[in-house]
DNA sequence: GTAGTCATGTAAGACGTTACATGATTCT
DNA sequence: AGAATCATGTAACGTCTTACATGACTAC
């Protein structure tokens, strides 16, 4: 369900159409979601049923036609509510540390392996975030504050990449010592 | 596909039958999976199929039989390939991000009240978690850097809660202080 | 002429959760 | 009498990803 208000904000933010959140959705770190066709079509019209958002064609000479969605007074009313419900802490789930569970069958230069191609995937990740920070987000910026808060949210996962890196350093160093 | 190999491991162990393994998932923070028999049952029968386990019945008096399932030569192998795949970076996917993009229509105590509401859901994980591991885990210990790993992961749980609370915490204070 | 962008959508399947169903036994 | 534990499993539904389908236009 949260991809049906990660929608609705952006909406909120201005009109979109569905081409358009899927670039959004397929660029953006926070509002990633593997821009993904099937899901957002369907949650648009989802929206429409449930009178959350409007949608307007616009016919284009020598292009297809768009859809252009536009939230209501309803779909205001609706985000506001999710955005004040009582917030859920973030999914732990990581398939790597279930892999490092397994681990001890491998040798130590195995596992040393395995956490190299494990930091530099996450350091891989932590740049391209960056860059896209650097090269200027697509965002609302309607006052200080909202600004303020994107940038804590970037802030958010650089330091969760960061937060990672800094374990992986130390399992590194611990077990390049290892002796048993 | 995850589970899978949980599972897998979790039997690389020592045997379990899905009722167990149940228990295991439902109380482990990282093995979390929300103790859902739909999944672990269909997933045993699928190891069986694929000739990864294989199990026994164990008839009871006065108590329903038990399937008692032990990782195969092949599943061995199997968990072994899994555990050397590349890895992938943590999700980084969170409700709570997404709340807070939309965030500023709500007024700063409203803000302050779903941060304070996320700073005490947080805080309640950790304090489980850490009770969890304080009450001592049921966990292989088959080599001392066995034992070393599984600490680790159990780190990264914590140091990811307080990496998370500390970031809250930063957000609080900026928008005590907050003048537009 | 081949690939990419614009723009919509559908099909199939993997993965996850909640809830239901059964039935004996044991604890309070 | 009511709830919890032991132990298996299924049904229904929601979420998410990958891949397919169409068709005109544009850039190299």
């Amino acid at each position: 369900m949260a991809i049906k208000y990660a929608i609705l904000g952006l909406l909120s933010w201005q009109p979109f159409t569905g081409y358009d959140l899927k670039k959004v959705f397929m660029d953006s770190t926070v509002f990633y979601w593997s821009g993904n066709n099937n899901q957002i079509y369907r949650t648009l019209v989802q929206l429409h049923n449930e009178g959350l958002v409007t949608n307007e064609i616009h016919y284009q000479k020598s292009l297809p036609a768009k859809k252009v969605y536009s939230i209501t007074g309803e779909g205001t009313k609706a985000l506001q509510a999710w955005v004040s419900a009582n917030p859920e802490p973030p999914e732990l789930r990581n398939k790597f540390l279930i892999q490092l569970a397994w681990a001890d069958q491998l040798s130590n230069e195995e596992i040393n392996t395995l956490l190299e191609r494990y930091e530099e995937e996450l350091k891989l990740r932590l740049l391209m975030h960056k860059e896209k920070e650097r090269r200027g987000r697509a965002a609302p910026r309607r006052t200080p504050r909202e600004e303020y808060l994107w940038n804590m949210i970037s802030e958010n996962i650089s330091a969760k990449f960061e937060s990672e890196l800094n374990w992986v350093g130390q399992l590194k160093h611990d077990l390049s010592n290892w002796k048993d």
